[in-house]
DNA sequence: CTTGATTGCGCAATTA
DNA sequence: ATAATTGCGCAATCAA
């Protein structure tokens, strides 16, 4: 495991995609958290592929995690989405639902044939935003170990410079004790003393 | 159903054979800090085996979001979906499978069918493992902030410490350089008062 | 409602 | 062969 400590290797990555800008915005190791943001970015629209595709549908079961060994293969039906609101208190009646447009059913979703031109235009979309979110992760992440480190090591500058100060001091206050001793045996000059 | 673009079951196994193996030497982001295990977060490593039958690559790093390519949608809707593009560097990939048996082609993929049971037990297992990692990863990350904020802390703490003894440490100096010039002034007596 | 950002999840390729 | 990792796409949800 080489490991390359080097601030500034995060970008190497020259894109090479038909027409795209890639921002590239790297916060260069610095204290604190570093807010990168980022905006404006061409939208994807890279779609039109050939052929049809995506079998996409079987991803609805998301469940227990913590009992990794606990009935394995329950394959739940759904879950995946555990929408454990909006079955809170039900301190009311039944009628909620029509005093709740909003959970209304797949009204609005009906356009979503996996087919349309505006669902792959959509899912492209989220790719390059995940993609995006997720390499802003891991830099955060790295940057954080980096400051964890860089920490860790101030402190132990720290903690020797306070060990030398203890000391010098605790050499002064002896000089000066021995002074007073001195003084005191030889002087009728009171003084005083921390 | 499931799907993602991706790929290639067969079609890597013949390309990393003929002895090409990668030499990815990734790096890794471990130092010091060796609190906790490190991930291997590591970045950089953009080389590229200048193979041209790189279509491995193809989701290793991905480094920017972009649009990607349209063509890794292929759905690999289930067994005997072998119709992959790879049409790449035929140089001479016949007798492979009987140089290497150890790699020999799809023999362990055989039982690929979604469908099996094989295939779903797997696939459950790795979940199970892929979650297991990831709350690891996750907690890792947590410990990783907390310890950064705590350092971050304790080391003002140490900062305000040494200010602390460097200001007694100048009076103590004072203190003593005084008596010396009293002391050689004539007078023994000195005092010192903070 | 629409869009980008997040997040949890399963898949598949790699790695150990 | 198995478990652990990791990049990725999907879908639900959040936040504007």
């Amino acid at each position: 495991m080489s490991d390359s400590r080097a601030s500034s290797v995060i970008q190497e990555w020259a894109g090479s995609y038909p027409g795209q800008n890639h921002t590239l915005n790297q916060t260069s190791a610095s204290n604190q958290l570093s807010q990168m943001d980022m905006m404006p970015y061409g939208q994807a629209q890279g779609l039109g592929r050939g052929g049809p595709d995506d079998r996409v549908s079987e991803q609805m079961m998301g469940l227990s995690y913590l009992p990794y060994m606990s009935s394995c293969l329950s394959n739940t039906s759904n879950a995946g989405n555990t929408n454990h609101h909006q079955s809170h208190v039900n301190t009311q009646q039944d009628f909620s639902s029509f005093l709740m447009p909003t959970l209304r059913a797949p009204v609005n979703k009906r356009s979503l044939s996996k087919d349309s031109a505006e669902y792959r235009l959509r899912r492209e979309r989220n790719n390059v935003a995940v993609r995006k979110s997720r390499d802003k992760a891991r830099r955060r992440i790295m940057l954080t170990q980096q400051r964890a480190g860089q920490l860790q090591e101030e402190n132990q500058r720290l903690q020797s410079r306070i060990g030398q100060l203890t000391q010098e001091l605790d050499s002064l206050k002896h000089i000066l004790s021995q002074r007073h001793l001195q003084g005191a045996d030889g002087g009728p000059a009171g003084e005083a003393s921390i």
